[in-house]
DNA sequence: ATCCAGCGGG
DNA sequence: CCCGCTGGAT
C-alpha cells in the first residue's frame, strides 16, 4: 500500500499563515507547519486501517475502545470490543451491570488488567449519577470519570466530539521524538504537540498521528514502505538515526504476580465461590498449604485483589471463600 | 523473549 | 509529584 507518488500537497486554503512562527521550546518545528500538517492528513485520509470504532461518534463506544486499546493489540480489541458492547451497548447498562459480571468477562476475553473493567463500570456509573446519562463534552469533565486519565480525556473528547486536543501517547511521543528531535521530555512533547494540531481538527489529527506512529513509524520504522508524509521534513529519515524513547524495562510475566492474580481472577469468573485451598491448587501445582507458596501466600494476592475491590473474601463458619465482586 | 501504555495512589 | 503496578498473547 505505497500509496506511491506525491499526492498533490497543497490543498486549497491555506489561509491563515500568521501564527508565531517558532513554536517555544521547539526550534525543531519546521516553518511551513500548514504542509506538515496537510500532509499527515491526506496521507491518513488517503487510506488508513479500518477499525469500527472510527465509525462511531458515541463516547461511551468510544471509551470502551480506548480502555481496551491501551493494553491489548488493536486486532484483539476487535472482537472483544464487539462482544462487549453487545452485552453492554449503552453507558446506562454497563452502569447496571453486576460488576463481577464485568470484571468476568474481561478476564475470558483476555484483556488483562481487571482494575480497568472495574473503572469503566465505575465511568459508567459515574456518568449516569453525575452527569445524568450524557458524556461530558470537554477534556477537563471527561477527566473525572473513574480510570480516565489525560489520555482517555483527550482521545474520547477528540473522537466523540472534535474537541480534544493533541493526544500524547508513546506513539506520539516517538513520532515527534524522531521526526522533530522533539526531547525526551514530557512538557516538550505536549508544547510541540499541541501547537502542531490544527486547532479545531483532534478528530482527524489524533486518529492521524497515531496512524502514522502505528503503521509507518513504529518500534521499527517502515518510512517507504507506509509512504510516511514527512519524509522531507523528517529528522531521523534524513539522518538516519532511528533511536526511540527509552522503553522500560518489562519484568518478565512468567512466575509474576501479575500471572497469578490473572488466574484467580479467571477461576473466579467460571466458579463463582472458592475456599482458599482450593483456589490454590487450581492456581498452581506446586501449591501446598504450608509450602513456600501456600496459604500464606496466597492470601497476600487474595487481600490485595480485595484491596483493588475485585474480589471478596468471605467467613463462613468453618472457612473462608473468595468470590468475584 | 518481546510486544502492547496509562493510571491511581502513596 | 513521581512511582510502580497492571494481564496477558505471540
Amino acid at each position: 500500500m505505497t500509496d506511491s507518488d506525491g499526492a498533490g500537497d497543497r490543498a486549497g486554503g491555506e489561509s491563515d499563515g500568521s501564527e508565531d512562527d517558532r513554536v517555544e521550546g521547539a526550534p525543531e518545528l519546521p516553518a511551513d507547519r500548514d504542509a506538515v500538517r496537510d500532509a499527515l492528513v491526506d496521507w491518513y485520509e488517503a487510506d488508513h486501517r479500518e477499525f469500527p470504532w472510527r465509525r462511531t461518534e458515541d463516547p461511551y463506544e468510544i471509551l470502551v475502545s480506548e480502555v481496551m486499546s491501551q493494553q491489548t493489540q488493536l486486532d484483539r480489541v476487535v472482537s472483544a470490543w464487539e462482544d462487549f458492547l453487545d452485552e453492554w451497548p449503552t453507558a446506562a447498562a454497563l452502569a447496571g451491570a453486576d460488576r463481577a459480571d464485568v470484571v468476568a468477562f474481561w478476564s475470558d476475553h483476555s484483556l488483562g488488567y481487571n482494575n480497568r473493567a472495574k473503572y469503566l463500570h465505575e465511568a459508567a456509573g459515574q456518568v449516569e449519577s453525575e452527569y445524568g446519562g450524557t458524556f461530558p463534552t470537554e477534556p477537563d469533565e471527561l477527566s473525572e470519570l473513574m480510570g480516565v486519565g489525560p489520555y482517555t480525556a483527550n482521545a474520547v473528547a477528540s473522537f466523540a466530539f472534535n474537541t480534544g486536543d493533541a493526544v500524547v501517547d508513546t506513539n506520539v511521543k516517538r513520532v515527534l521524538y524522531r521526526a522533530f528531535d522533539v526531547p525526551d521530555d514530557d512538557d516538550a512533547f505536549e508544547r510541540v504537540a499541541s501547537r502542531l494540531m490544527p486547532p479545531g481538527e483532534s478528530r482527524v489529527w489524533n486518529n492521524a498521528i497515531m496512524e502514522l506512529g502505528g503503521v509507518a513509524c513504529g518500534k521499527k520504522p517502515r518510512c517507504d514502505e507506509a509512504g510516511c508524509p514527512w519524509r522531507e521534513w523528517c529528522h531521523a529519515y534524513q539522518t538516519g538515526d532511528f533511536t526511540a524513547p527509552d522503553v522500560p524495562e518489562q519484568p518478565s510475566f512468567e512466575g509474576s504476580r501479575r500471572q497469578f492474580r490473572g488466574r484467580i481472577v479467571r477461576l473466579l469468573g467460571e466458579h463463582d465461590e472458592m475456599e482458599l485451598d482450593a483456589l490454590g491448587h487450581r492456581i498452581r501445582v506446586d501449591y501446598a498449604p504450608d509450602g513456600e507458596h501456600g496459604r500464606e501466600w496466597l492470601r497476600g494476592l487474595v487481600d490485595d485483589l480485595a484491596d483493588d475491590g475485585l474480589v471478596r473474601r468471605e467467613a463462613r463458619s468453618d472457612r473462608t471463600v473468595v468470590r468475584l465482586r
